[in-house]
DNA sequence: CGGTATTTTGAGTATCGTCAAGGCCAGTGG
DNA sequence: CCACTGGCCTTGACGATACTCAAAATACCG
């Protein structure tokens, strides 16, 4: 359940909207308007920020933390279609119901505006309807990349295309500290389980995909959440070429577009 | 290739602008605009509208017929991440370089728009605006869709879905003709090879699960490219339950929105 | 009526899911 | 400080499923 605990007082109040870099660049005025109608939500791992059926009343800005956006399948089976990690928008505004259920993987700060107000700031402000068109096209971005994830058979590819994307996002030492070695780590925000989910196949046969690239030297696995990668390029050909993942981060015209993963 | 034959002829030309729906709805003046800016293509089967990797100069919308998004991967596999049928949009506005390939998955009719043109006539046209975040919307619950499809590990399931998905596409005598029996029938409009790269499977796998299918009682085996639905409620139990795809097609503050699949 | 491409079938192998048991770690309470 | 407990991760054995390679059947085209 969605803890509200501070939403309600926190209206009107500040509520960090420079945290959300996007939002920096927009006028004053424009700023002004949105605190107005902000609010702020803290959730702890596990709380649900919008049960999927709901209807869309508000829209999300991620913080801090990490969300993911997943779906329960009449099976029983929960499919993770998206992780939604700080400067992130959840829930659209031009569809009605939740289409997925957003829980927090992590403890997570998320701001809130209230859904019609929310779009008519947008259709008044040319800059905010920028920023809605990215984090739309952010959106089309990271679901293409996890379908390219899905799309894989092999364990060990969705595995090691996972492990690439994370690079990205939860790399530890990133060049070294001792100056040392360049080799990089990486830090796994998430349970076995919801990797599992994530991936979508069993938490067995990701330990012992997670052993088998072990074994391959591929990667080191220092604890559970927290592997080194010794074979960068080895763990690209498994997924089959360094050019899977949106090749280059700066693809958009954008400059300064944040990809999801 | 592109066949560019009659491009650089009809612009300025008709270019059966209204028969994309959403541009009927546009004002007398944005339609004269965009004629005047437009270009028909006329694509054979396989062609290819844009290579991966390609820059992003046009914007496309699909008149008729049926174009693949895929990606070749550095394995060899091909994997289909969307088909886009009559009436949506292809290329974003917001990109740089074509992260896809697209291909003609059939004879296709495209008109095109320059992208810095469409998109100066976007910004200033609010009506062209929400046309683009609708289309933005459609591609990512298509996506979504596409991605919850492959989510699935077993092939019977995976086809199940594309069959459910289909259904609401290629259906074939929808109630029926002589009134005797309301069984469904689904015209396949993709090679098998092509729908093994869409479900990410082999091509053999694929046959053996249309068999078992059939067998099971589920559907029949009109043609290889043509079957009957015998059992969609078994079929959808196959899925994961009928509320898999995309619940109701309604789901869209904006009613008419075309759902790609 | 050939010839080619596509689809299907078959047999053997690899990989994953399933079920069950064991190990590791953290938190609790003595 | 240490044993106990419960949750999560790992390991093992076995059956189910898909891939691989090869060949046959069918459809398609001239």
């Amino acid at each position: 359940m969605l803890h509200d605990n501070k939403s309600d007082n926190n209206r009107h109040a500040h509520c960090g909207l420079e945290r959300i870099t996007e939002f920096r660049s927009l006028p004053e005025k424009t700023r002004q308007q949105l605190r107005s109608i902000c609010a702020v939500h803290e959730l702890a791992a596990s709380d649900t920020l919008a049960h999927q059926g709901d209807e869309v009343r508000r829209v999300y800005f991620v913080r801090s933390g990490l969300l993911r956006m997943q779906k329960q399948l009449a099976d029983g089976r929960i499919q993770i279609v998206g992780l939604l990690p700080k400067e992130h928008m959840v829930g659209t505004v031009f569809v009605e119901k939740h289409f997925f259920a957003v829980e927090a993987a992590a403890p997570t700060e998320v701001i809130s505006f209230e859904a019609r107000q929310f779009k008519s700031a947008v259709s008044t402000t040319p800059e905010l309807e920028q920023i809605l068109f990215r984090a739309f096209q952010d959106e089309v971005d990271a679901t293409l990349n996890w379908l390219l994830l899905l799309s894989h058979t092999k364990v060990r590819q969705r595995l090691g295309g996972l492990l690439i994307i994370l690079l990205s996002k939860y790399q530890t030492s990133p060049k070294s500290e001792d100056g040392r070695q360049n080799t990089l780590s990486v830090k796994i925000p998430l349970s076995r389980i919801d990797l599992s989910n994530l991936l979508g196949v069993r938490p067995e046969s990701l330990s012992r995909a997670f052993h088998a690239l072990a074994d391959d030297g591929l990667i080191e696995i220092i604890k559970h959440d927290h592997v080194r990668i010794l074979d960068i390029e080895g763990l690209s050909m498994e997924v089959g070429g360094p050019d899977l993942f949106g090749s280059e981060p700066d693809d958009h015209v954008g400059s300064k577009v944040k990809r999801r993963w």
